[in-house]
DNA sequence: ATTGTTGTATTATCTGATTGATACAATAGT
DNA sequence: ACTATTGTATCAATCAGATAATACAACAAT
């Protein structure tokens, strides 16, 4: 993984939206077994307390829960992580068009321009 | 103006976006005076000190000068205002792009939600 | 010349996020 | 039983952003 902070934004959040990601992605199997607290922070060059607050956070939210000592398990209710998926997705386009049509862009400009965009 | 500011990010870099939005998207004419720094901080609920920063940041990139004691004006360089609006809206577009790949939606599907969704 | 309004600068304080260091608790694996 | 690894908790220190309270400088308006 490449984690990609900055400082514009708590890191703590930017890790959560990470990691959300990469389980509405796929990229982190339902069930599958993260890294430690220490390695992810390792990993993302964060403090352990950092790691921790992100990882309690997802928690929270019933993305994944603990095996005391086993380790941290990604949740296996799919219809959840979908759930999830569409949601962000739904938010973020909300909040782009609102931003666009802040900037003067009608739907269908942004649309346009969307479309002409190179695919990431 | 409503501004919406929010404790996610630095509050003085919402105003410097605000700002900008107002004045690529025509709210700001150019050449107009602004409120004063104390007035602009009042409108908003921040400090003084926080505005200013904004400010000088705005001013930095050229959108806005100081006449001493007259106030502030956005700047007349329509150009320089139209192209701020283009690279803004690019550099959105592709942040958004990135982001809605990064959950897995390609580029059709993103486009399918974005003509689906409500209007701004 | 005086007054009021403008931008600007300074200093101290507060809060939240992050780091760093460390300790404890639980249990799987041996 | 022992050990290593897991998550968790705690405390102090640091840093950036924001607030608060002033003070100063420049000049337009009167």
């Amino acid at each position: 993984m490449s984690w990609n902070l900055n400082s514009d934004r708590p890191i703590f959040i930017q890790i959560v939206e990470h990691l959300q990601s990469d389980i509405v992605s796929g990229v982190l199997s339902p069930g599958a077994r993260l890294p430690s607290v220490r390695e992810l922070a390792a990993e993302a060059s964060v403090n352990p307390n950092t790691m921790q607050r992100a990882l309690s956070e997802l928690e929270r939210m019933g993305l994944m829960h603990t095996e005391r000592t086993s380790g941290r398990f990604i949740t296996q209710d799919a219809d959840k992580i979908d759930r999830l998926r569409q949601d962000i997705a739904a938010s973020r386009v909300r909040s782009f068009m609102l931003s666009m049509h802040g900037l003067g862009f009608t739907k269908e400009e942004t649309l346009r321009l969307l479309s002409e965009s190179n695919d990431a």
